[in-house]
DNA sequence: GAATCGTGGAC
DNA sequence: TGTCCAAGATT
């Protein structure tokens, strides 16, 4: 069963309030038979994930600058695509994303497949985004269910089971509500509501294309939908980063192993982070020196963890060697090339 | 199903 | 300041 109705007066909505974004055509090209770019829709894709447009902006433009198709990202050393990725979070998504680059390389001559189930094979491509990528690429009518979607479904239904278990009824609820016509730009539409009106805190009901359907704005419960089950707290973990400064200016740094917290990428050497509620690691300095702790701690919280980091800092004669890490000449280094965390221990150093 | 995995902005 | 939150994927 199907409401092609509401479909269509968001549809509508869509053509005149759609956002201006560097990954999207426009309904009106769209209307004109410009095609979008299936490697810019799944870079976007892969970059919106859990991540806001405002911080996608500048990282897509750097990488289809420097990286203009998929082929020449494939082509990329892993270092760089890295880098370029350092201080957009979950990094797990850079790693991904470089192999399936490759893989549409090896596996598909290049270029994207457009079928769902191919999508879905690919690394770092899941339900979402080969659903999104299926309807905005190749106009193939996959439903297509984010965080928008969920709680633009939760409210209109007035849907009250909470998430994730209501995951699955929602999921129904927009698969009805899925168009064979225009699939990508109803997509599209479905999450620019969920961004723009239908937001997480005070929605503007006012303004919704679908205020009249809408059994959240009937009944009153639409800004407390959808539920979701409560989060448990942060705990406190501690550790120490040990910065070492050789006398011609290069930093002692390291590549952080593949999997994991920060997996891939470029970090001070350390001490594990631990529980504050277990013993205090070890001291472990990744070259013999004179360390002197710096007056202030660095903070910052991850999804699960609160860290508190103890920033140690020495200045290193050229000859010595270190037993941890590798020297990274001043020339080569940007701290912007450093998860945040990273960064923060950097400029405590600098500062202090 | 539950954990893990970042970050910056809004309130 | 603390909490919540964002176009999720993987194990």
């Amino acid at each position: 069963m199907r409401d092609l109705s509401l479909s269509q007066d968001l549809l509508d909505w869509y053509d005149r309030h759609a956002r201006d974004l560097p990954w999207r055509v426009s309904p009106s090209d769209r209307a004109r038979g410009v095609a979008p770019d299936p490697y810019r829709v799944w870079l976007s894709e892969v970059m919106l994930q859990q991540t806001t447009v405002a911080a996608v902006r500048d990282y897509f433009r750097a990488f289809t600058e420097r990286w203009p198709t998929v082929a020449a990202l494939a082509a990329a050393e892993d270092a760089d695509v890295m880098a370029a990725w350092a201080g957009l979070g979950y990094y797990a998504r850079a790693r991904n994303l470089l192999k399936c680059a490759r893989a549409v390389v090896s596996e598909h001559g290049g270029t994207f497949p457009a079928s769902h189930e191919a999508l879905l094979k690919l690394p770092g491509i899941g339900r979402y985004t080969a659903a999104a990528v299926s309807a905005i690429a190749f106009d193939d009518p996959q439903v297509v269910v984010d965080g928008n979607v969920e709680r633009v479904m939760a409210r209109l239904h007035d849907e009250h089971t909470p998430l994730p278990a209501a995951k699955g009824v929602l999921t129904d609820y927009a698969a009805v509500l899925t168009p064979s016509e225009r699939p990508g730009d109803y997509a599209q539409a479905v999450m620019d509501l969920g961004a723009t009106i239908c937001t997480p805190k005070r929605p503007a009901c006012g303004l919704c294309p679908w205020r009249r359907a809408c059994r959240g704005w009937s009944e009153g419960t639409a800004a407390e939908l959808p539920k979701k089950s409560p989060k448990p707290k942060k705990p406190v973990r501690r550790g120490t980063a040990y910065l070492a400064r050789r006398v011609d200016g290069a930093w002692l740094l390291e590549t952080r192993p593949e999997t994991g917290l920060l997996g891939g990428m470029l970090g001070w050497p350390g001490t594990e982070w631990r529980d504050v509620t277990q013993d205090a690691p070890a001291e472990d300095p990744p070259i013999r020196a004179e360390w002197k702790t710096q007056g202030a701690e660095a903070r910052h919280t991850f999804t699960h963890f609160h860290l508190i980091l103890t920033v140690k800092t020495a200045l290193v004669p050229m000859e010595r060697a270190p037993l941890r890490g590798d020297f990274i000449e001043l020339a080569d280094f940007s701290p912007g090339d450093l998860p945040t965390v990273m960064r923060k221990a950097y400029d405590l150093a600098k500062g202090g």
